[in-house]
DNA sequence: TAGTTCTTCTTTACCAGTACAGTACCACGC
DNA sequence: GCGTGGTACTGTACTGGTAAAGAAGAACTA
């Protein structure tokens, strides 16, 4: 059948296949009269442009950059916060002409996306370093950055300060003078429910780190706080239940810190819905500061950290990445860590004098 | 420099090219023994496994979709009610092993992704059908579904009722007995601020169909509504701005129709530093009925849509679309028309008998 | 006027696979 | 003892481009 390809445009033009080429990807390389000349032609015999593929094969580049996400993209796709990360890589990849190639963990293993899909190089982000996807990745050579997870010898990586973050919401708590302090937590694998293993053995790191950040402060003033973990299964109930568990030990905590502020509106509805006040009664710090937090009532004591200039960060980082590759044979890639920022609103306040009951 | 590649391993091995091919992607077209031999050896050459580009050009598959979304990605992703259709789509995606290519609109033309990215199909999702990378879609004769927009003759579609549920939506405050009705909408191109042109003239075909049904319903009961469209520009202050031109109206409305429940959140928190009550003073309907219109308090009356069924719909007719391309020329696509139901919350109630002043 | 450089186009040599049609060998049935 | 069918592997012929060096004529320099 009638395939247009550049050496129908060359013939009929009566030039060579390469001249048609340059046509379409490099101007600079014949006359301006030339070039409209085939570039008529072409439309003419309705074809649209190189093909994709055979340009990915002969050029070596596909044209896009793979983000792995961490399990299920559904997963990790209802969190409102990996958008605003999408928001800020596509800052950086706009201009440059990238797309950007979501790579799903394939239930199979015949087909596996991290293996099987042409791209430029690739975003991981928070995915365990151990799992098949990422291997496949590994050993494909390709340019790397890893986000939100442990640093990885000789792979760029983006990350932010979770643990002073943490430090810094916990302290926060402390100098309010309270004792008694619940963590909320979130995260996959692992034991769920009163978690009693120490931080260290939490596979997730950005959890891990921030637990180790919360423990530091708290430690310091011979605090030991109860941690809850709630499996990310129902994303309508985010912390509720959580909260409910904490509310309902016996020395009830006057403040609970959360793994995000997703999370901790779940734990500021099952407080209100327990007859208690925020923060009278108990004070709740979150973590991320999305535009919620600014907006939930009352407006939610936080860290702040800015996931798009992390998007950003880490999209800029790839792109260098693939730059360096094409030249060296390997770059040893830097480690950028992105600052957090304790914002004081109106969740939090010194513990209550005595423990009001909690109706219901 | 030696890269592996089959032919590498063919020679290691003492078999053809085309065995090593069939070891790696056509299991049952060799003995086990051998295929087991073959990939040992590809192991210790540090194989990883068929190069993506190469096949792609040779079997005409490059194992991913597209998906193109309007204007910037940057805008549309910034909307959660996307999210859940990207997690819609992933839910058909994954068991595939398709990998998912988001597809920038380029600002430049030397690349355009639209144009130079390989993928098997694409989903055009709420895209102007004139836009230029729309165009290259087409042009390209891949495989395409259109969602949340026009349908085209030939093309596939999926789409809401988006008519029906502003309909009901409208019905419904006319049912409690409003006369003064403000609409607040939103989208792209096209004047901003108090509307005067009709919904037809609209480019975004679901602000117009939505904008069609609440007339409908409006102009049945001899009401005529003040329509205030906002641009999509500052996500944070979503129907606010526009929510105080609509309280500052010498007829100030009794009930708000909004666009979205992003938007309703807006209106309500602009009703509320008004001085006024939600419903008492001004009833709110919103639409998509978001995981936050439950949440919201008072509980958002609104008109469901369930994005991820519809993100499924989409990707699954892409499936079969790109299915079909591969034996007839070209098939005809369906037309799908997900519904929509009106969930009756505590944000509406008839109007109040006298019109309160707004304070501040 | 000859040498040099530019511009413009062409030649050659890949890129790394897959589809499809063989071919060789074996077992089976009668 | 010969067709018949199945399994296991191979040979040939593509897929549609790009990189890099080469060649031929024009323009520029000395």
């Amino acid at each position: 059948m009638g395939r247009v390809t550049l050496q129908t445009i060359a013939d009929h033009v009566g030039v060579s296949r390469m001249t048609v080429s340059n046509a379409f990807s490099r101007p600079d390389q014949l006359s301006a009269r030339l070039r409209d000349r085939i570039l008529a032609v072409a439309n003419d015999l309705g074809y649209v442009g190189p093909d994709p593929t055979a340009r990915a094969l002969a050029s070596g580049t596909a044209g896009t950059v793979g983000l792995l996400l961490s399990d299920t993209l559904t997963y990790a796709l209802t969190d409102e916060v990996a958008m605003t990360f999408l928001a800020g890589i596509s800052d950086e990849l706009v201009p440059t002409g990238l797309a950007l190639t979501l790579l799903p963990a394939s239930p199979q293993d015949t087909i596996v996306p991290a293996r099987d899909v042409a791209v430029d190089g690739a975003l991981v982000y928070s995915c365990d370093p151990q799992s098949t996807a990422v291997g496949w990745l590994l050993r494909r050579r390709l340019p790397l950055v890893f986000v939100d997870q442990a640093a990885a010898p000789g792979i760029a990586s983006v990350n932010i300060d979770d643990r002073l973050g943490a430090r810094a919401a916990a302290q926060h708590v402390v100098d309010l003078g309270h004792r008694r302090v619940a963590i909320v937590t979130i995260g996959h694998g692992g034991e769920y429910g009163v978690l009693a293993s120490p931080p260290e053995a939490l596979v997730a790191n950005t959890e891990r780190q921030r637990l180790l950040g919360w423990t530091d402060a708290l430690g310091a003033a011979d605090i030991e706080p109860v941690v809850i973990r709630q499996p990310h299964a129902e994303p309508d109930d985010m912390g509720y239940t959580a909260a409910q568990i904490a509310l309902g030990l016996a020395d009830r905590p006057t403040a609970i810190l959360c793994f995000s502020d997703a999370i901790a509106g779940g734990v500021i509805r099952a407080i209100q819905d327990a007859g208690l006040r925020v923060p009278e009664d108990v004070s709740v710090v979150g973590f991320d500061d999305n535009p919620l937090a600014r907006r939930t009532r009352p407006a939610l004591t936080t860290v702040r950290q800015d996931v798009r200039a992390k998007g950003r960060a880490a999209a800029a980082a790839l792109i260098t990445a693939i730059e360096r590759a094409k030249t060296r044979p390997a770059g040893r890639g830097r480690h950028i860590v992105l600052p957090t920022e304790l914002v004081i609103r109106d969740s939090t306040a010194p513990p209550p004098k005595t423990i009001a009951p909690a109706k219901r």
